[in-house]
DNA sequence: AGCACTGCTTGATAAATATCAAGAATTTAC
DNA sequence: GTAAATTCTTGATATTTATCAAGCAGTGCT
């Protein structure tokens, strides 16, 4: 667990520490319990937070079933971009799979800093820009691997979250069944 | 066929008529042959373009395969976001699947409109948010949707693409091989 | 016209992945 | 601590999709 000092300067890196200290004193602690809602479908996404301790899921529902696009650990932020940005009703369903600790900045404070830190705008342009080339690249894997291929690249980038969370919202992140998964798993193991 | 003006209001809708001529004026048109390329992979993308007519494609290779992740026909803007707004190596090529005219900024241009136009900033946080999302969107149809739920979706959105590029592009880019396509193209005629 | 080239289709077959069902293991709730 | 609920595993089977191989259909070239 680290500072929201911390947590900021990861994703923008170059904030001088006066304008930093400004920002941070915008954001709120929150707490989850295990099974909160931090947005549910339909609502609006109003805020914008960084996990400081314990496991959100961000998912959406089909006709038939049920999707999870993302799981979010410590350290990363949380929130629906679009309704975020956009005003929007989010897509989105995001529940806590743990006991969860943020800190939250509503959608008004964040707005505010633009005014507050000059080179604001440019940061958060990169801040998307990010946002969006990570997402081009997992469409890449999607099209090019296979789902043990997805398995293993994952599994070698976040292990620790295979014995913290249900493995069938894993398997879902990754466009497979949980008996998919599963023997995969087994596959793996030894 | 529009005119620059057009294209850049649909991505950038709320600009005044003079600051819009002022963008304007900083695009240059560009044409391309047949087969030519925007941007290879390893190089750098230093420039951003609205395609007044024609198509390409953009792709990337892995150990196998070739992937297509992207074909832009009349009224898209084409580049690579990561590559011109960080500086970096592309990773992905960009060719003319036909001849192909463009309006074509430059990434000096590009850093210029931000002290034309006032409102630039939050008028290009949206435009990399709205990637974002479309790019978020299509995760979870590739998450969620089988290989013919894909076809449709894709050919109930640009069905005149179909007999404009080789057929393969389209597959590769709806995460399939080229036979699974034909085969369900096959099934969607009658 | 005839020939190479490229892209599309088709069939046979194999591999990957999903579905369904049951049981085992783990977690949760009281 | 025990019962209930949830999650995971496993097997049998079905479906989807990929692979391989061959042939066909355009297209451009000379």
């Amino acid at each position: 667990m680290k500072t929201l000092e911390q947590y900021i300067t990861h994703y923008f890196d170059i904030i001088a520490p006066a304008e930093l200290q400004q920002i941070c004193s915008l954001f709120v602690p929150e707490q989850l319990s295990k099974g909160a809602y931090f947005v549910k479908t339909g609502q609006h996404c109003r805020k914008l937070s960084f996990i400081r301790s314990g496991i959100l899921r961000m998912y959406a529902h089909t006709d038939e079933k049920e999707v999870t696009q993302w799981i979010g650990t410590e350290g990363y932020f949380v929130t629906d971009l679009s309704s975020l940005l956009f005003g929007q009703q989010s897509r989105w369903t995001i529940q806590a799979l743990s006991e969860v600790s943020l800190f939250s900045i509503s959608i008004e404070h964040y707005r505010k800093i633009g005014r507050l830190v000059r080179q604001w705008d440019e940061l958060e342009k990169m801040f998307l820009a990010k946002c969006f080339t990570t997402m081009e690249h997992r469409i890449f894997d999607l099209l090019s691997l296979s789902a043990e291929e997805r398995y293993k690249q994952f599994f070698a980038q976040q292990p620790e979250l295979f014995n913290q969370v249900p493995l069938q919202y894993i398997a879902s992140m990754l466009g497979m069944t949980p008996e998919t998964f599963s023997r995969i798993r087994k596959k793996m193991l030894p």
